[in-house]
DNA sequence: ATATTTGCTTGCAATTTGCAAGTGCAAACA
DNA sequence: TGTTTGCACTTGCAAATTGCAAGCAAATAT
């Protein structure tokens, strides 16, 4: 990812700049889902990533903010990946992609249920998603 | 772009298998804001998308069924691109991602002002959005 | 009839991706 | 106290994609 230049002062092309490929958004979901990863955890996402686009995606994301590192409690050797709130911000992005998704493709269920939620508060449901993803 | 094989069916991955590249969104753009535009229309766009990179992204967008070529009236040779419904219904998404950018850069004002009125009555925004997208 | 415009295609170098294997270090094990 | 294991990456390399420039054919303008 390219962090020196933005293309243009297009708030779409400036967001592309940061997660316009085929992978970052995918470690923005991990961490929507699981709130905290570690390295591993990423590895074993249905996609398949490979190691080094891993290693690379992440450093870019934690260049631009949308995630930070922490320590794992139980060893030193271990690391916690997690949404800063720049990422955790990105929820409404994220279910918005989702719900475009469910509307001409088939979505796991769970996935249903969530937009089912979604659609009968949106604002409420963002919220809480927010406030819950903030927690930890 | 892979047309052949989603990597998983999760319905983020899947929009990703579809325009997940830093270029299809800002065509979509592009027509969101002019609601047909011809090859040299994108072209002119502040990106400066490659030629032959813009081809192959308006035929996957046109396999994919977000936009659809129609004849221009003025002349055979001329053709304009539009969305389709399934096009359309990315404003939210687009949308989405233009307020997010809000909040961690600088946007156009013309933007921002379209980001105030949404915010005012989103789902009235929407629907308005949507309908004038479908209209032409 | 000739020139220009439009919508691409082609060629090629540079960058990025994807796969497999390797590395370095902490922690667990023997 | 070695030695092994597991985790988080790095490295090497082939294949695919990107980006730039130039080319091209059909339709329109002159």
């Amino acid at each position: 990812m390219n962090k020196n230049q933005k293309r243009s002062d297009c708030p779409i092309s400036s967001s592309l700049d940061i997660w316009g490929d085929k992978w970052s958004l995918l470690i923005v979901r991990d961490l929507m889902d699981s709130r905290q990863c570690t390295y591993g955890d990423f590895l074993k996402s249905p996609e398949k990533i490979a190691t080094n686009i891993l290693a690379s995606r992440l450093q870019s994301l934690e260049e631009f903010e949308i995630i930070e590192k922490t320590e794992h409690p139980d060893s030193k050797r271990k690391m916690f990946y997690k949404l800063t709130p720049k990422g955790v911000n990105m929820v409404p992005i994220m279910i918005e992609i989702t719900a475009w998704a469910d509307k001409y493709s088939t979505i796991p269920k769970e996935r249903k249920a969530m937009l089912k939620e979604y659609k009968k508060d949106k604002e409420g449901f963002i919220k809480t998603a927010i406030k819950e993803l903030k927690k930890v």
